[in-house]
DNA sequence: TAAGTATATAATGCATACATTACGAAGACT
DNA sequence: AGTCTTCGTAATGTATGCATTATATACTTA
């Protein structure tokens, strides 16, 4: 349902406008782009290779999505996440993931299904041991994305994916900040045995409690970080203009 | 957050690709570009009165709100809506309420605020009375909107209202079919009442079992209208091709 | 007569061109 | 010297033009 054009997914052929709209999104998402970061229409479509008008309609697409300000005559801004909208991103993807744990219990997936999630889990505990931060969130990020796909619902499973995404771009500063998440590996284990049990209620307590706690840490890490302004997303906040990607 | 541009909201100065995804949204939603009309950008653009340019912008837009399908050669598509459409949108409209509901009560508003539930809810016990459909889902559209708009998280606030202005789509056929509504205000105002003490466990409960009633409800005028296949969104489901606008 | 192929038509996606407009810089006046 | 005004520059939004491609139709051959 989300975009895609001629082409179904990531081919050679897709067309220019779609490859604009992935790349800058890519970008943004990737941090290689940061928050606050202007650049005018031409300057990036010299950079795309390709004319203003596929990257007019990809900046039109990503301000609908929130993930960049069109300004008139300044360009696109990649826009700021502020506190404020930091915990809202992650207070809706909370409820929408909580929905997506109970449906997914309910429906009962097949056995293959429930052995991603353990395949997933299982890779979180060992990056945990490990201490390879960059390996669990890969490995959490595929948990919540299983859970959100199997629930059922597509407009659930589309709207989800795009908050995950959003929340990608503030991902590594939390986890830079946040200690070593084994109650996530332990929470996340218990929902699986949930779903394998068709448990929906049960899935859905533990997952809710999960975010809830979340939620509180999360606020400790942002009061932590900074009373308030828009959050650095990497650690040079103030290369904003002169060309910002890295 | 959402889409505007220059002009901040509806006024004399909007630029034509605007006014194009706005023209033919409130087309698909109002029921006036019914599901399955087709057209091709050119006849769009000559309709709109302007060049194909912002009418394919628009097009693209719609198409990641799933409101148009854009097939290669053949233009763009009004969405049809099956009755898993319709169910799977109702879900996920139901959950973000619920969440809504929630925090609404959870941030106690000011009386003012809550005053305006009460209006919505007296327009929609006249209406009722008077047995004026239209009325009754102008003044309940307006009771949902109050709901999600004064949850105070804004992307809540923009997903929320996104699902409602499509679950709009098919409002009329739902709403021609269902028995009167008389449970409908009895919840609304109880949450109302939830709202007022700051209560948002109640809050919650009600509006939930509200929604699950609704589905309930909305699962039996589904069978009894068609076994399945997309939904006649108008009373002519045949003319698709020719023009398609009234 | 039917099936396959070739050609023509036209819609899409992108590039370019143009008009509008907003922002900045420079100069003039107080 | 500071402020206001005017002019120039350049970015945006849209229109148009062009290349590509897919579909439909017509023609040819078996």
């Amino acid at each position: 349902m989300p975009s895609s054009r001629s082409q179904d997914s990531g081919g050679i052929g897709v067309c220019a406008a779609e490859q604009a709209y992935r790349r800058i999104k890519d970008a943004i998402v990737g941090g290689d782009m940061t928050t606050g970061f202007q650049s005018l229409e031409p300057a990036l479509a010299l950079r795309l290779g390709m004319s203003r008008t596929p990257v007019h309609e990809a900046l039109v697409r990503l301000q609908d999505e929130g993930y960049v300000e069109l300004k008139a005559r300044r360009g696109m801004r990649v826009t700021s996440l502020s506190h404020r909208d930091i915990r809202e991103i992650t207070e809706l993807l909370a409820c929408l993931e909580v929905e997506a744990a109970e449906r997914t219990a309910a429906r009962r997936p097949p056995p293959a299904d429930v052995m991603a999630f353990d395949a997933a889990i299982e890779e979180m505990d060992r990056a945990l041991e490990a201490g390879n931060i960059t390996a669990w969130n890969d490995a959490d990020y595929r948990f919540h994305l299983l859970l959100i796909e199997s629930c059922g619902n597509r407009y659930l499973i589309d709207t989800a994916k795009r908050f995950l995404e959003q929340a990608n771009r503030f991902r590594h500063l939390t986890s830079a900040h946040r200690k070593p998440p084994v109650y996530s590996n332990v929470n996340h284990a218990a929902v699986v045995e949930a779903i394998r049990r068709g448990d929906a209620q049960t899935a859905v307590e533990i997952h809710r409690a999960h975010k809830r706690r979340w939620l509180r840490e999360l606020d400790e890490i942002l009061t932590m970080i900074e009373p308030d302004a828009p959050v650095p997303v990497d650690s040079r906040p103030g290369s904003a203009n002169d060309d910002g990607m890295r």
